[in-house]
DNA sequence: GTCTGTTTGAAACATACGTTTGAGACACTA
DNA sequence: TAGTGTCTCAAACGTATGTTTCAAACAGAC
């Protein structure tokens, strides 16, 4: 074979140990013998761990920003001059999430998984990477929250969408633990698709939040 | 000196470095030489890395959590008999936080960053030392917050208390990085107060959001 | 069949980690 | 002063990591 399929060994095997793992407690040798492949072929086909991380992150990135791209232009299509509302804003970015075409049946948990831990664990390299590859994706988004809340002042908005961001991102980088943990406690079985479901009317209630009326100030008596 | 400080410069400089860097990422040699300490006195002191980082938490979750046992305790006092309003309980966490006495002016924010990642990193021996020690305030405030939203359901309530959870969390740790962008971007003047006074409106809304009524079907015309 | 560039294999490399050791310094009691 | 328990220090231990090496195996072209 021309190009062999060790390349697609070790991402799949890398891909599903950092989504349970994150990536320094995992291993390259962890990976390649779970891939079923040589220690060194990680360093002969990607070069180091960190450009190992990237490609991963790429396999499925890359296609993602594709599809939001084109739920985008057909959202603004549709609405025809009118910004989109913040609701369909949201649920663009649901659906192509969602839509994804997935290599196992974790797809979309081990991708949301992904991005959470992008987020949150401090990888400088990562961040480097995921900023200059898919900023226009990111800013677009952005760009539609804002049309979609004129409403809000520029500082509320911002506060806002971190808030958003956060819910997010910490929701799904945890998933797959908080998903056992209502199975245990409730026995209810979960997809990632109804967290989704349940997320984005969350998001969008916060984000529409009549302003801070009820804020009692700090260093008083505050709970009245 | 019968007691040293030897201990306290340990548990200052793990404190800080953890909330950078997480866990695994931070060494004990980085530790004891931002501490200037010898290395062997981690072990000596704690016994292992992992219960160092056990006492980085027991030292600001022990003081925290008793804040917020009589922070409850006035609450429901002052309520006399009726449950708290979502709001009110919301509240009585925030106060407690932001009253914290703080060793630097870093310690909201380290306190809240520490808290996520305690959360996100799978750090399993953290969440059953924290499960099994601070138990009880945990689940008094989840009490609360059940009598706070009847009206959810027992599966829908988990999941926004996640999301709550995440927004939090995830802002709070990164609230310098955040607040450094926005006065750059805006020339706006953030406290943690202010973040809080802000987050406490979005969380609220979220929580007592319109169960999913405009929920598209996945894997149909999705938007419309 | 032979050559050439690509890919694999087992082993080693250098480094960093958490932890342990044992000798020394120090403060306190008797 | 002698003795005791507490603490610090430099050094080492064993292990695991990411990376490199170099010979062997393999593919396809001539």
């Amino acid at each position: 074979m021309a190009q062999s399929d060790t390349v697609d060994r070790i991402l799949d095997a890398a891909e599903e140990l950092f989504a349970d793992r994150g990536f320094s407690e995992t291993s390259l040798r962890m990976i390649t013998s779970k891939a079923k492949v040589n220690l060194a072929a990680v360093n002969y086909h990607f070069g180091s761990k960190n450009a190992l991380i990237h490609a991963v992150f790429a396999r499925f990135l890359t296609p993602f920003s594709a599809t939001l791209e084109t739920a985008f232009d057909e959202l603004e299509e549709r609405c025809d001059g009118e910004p989109p509302t913040l609701n369909q804003t949201l649920w663009a970015l649901t659906e192509s999430a969602v839509r994804m075409p997935q290599r196992t049946d974790k797809g979309i948990s081990i991708f949301m998984r992904l991005l959470g831990l992008a987020y949150t664990q401090s990888q400088g390299h990562l961040r480097k990477f995921l900023e200059q590859e898919y900023s226009e994706p990111f800013s677009r988004f952005m760009r539609l929250l804002k049309e979609a809340t004129p409403q809000l002042s520029a500082v509320d908005r911002y506060w806002r969408i971190q808030f958003m961001l956060g819910a997010t991102a910490f929701t799904m980088s945890s998933s797959d633990a908080l998903r056992d943990i209502l199975q245990n406690k409730l026995g209810v079985e979960t997809t990632v698709q109804e967290i989704a479901a349940r997320l984005v009317p969350f998001l969008a209630a916060g984000m529409q939040a009549e302003d801070t009326m009820l804020v009692p100030a700090f260093s008083q008596a505050p709970v009245a």
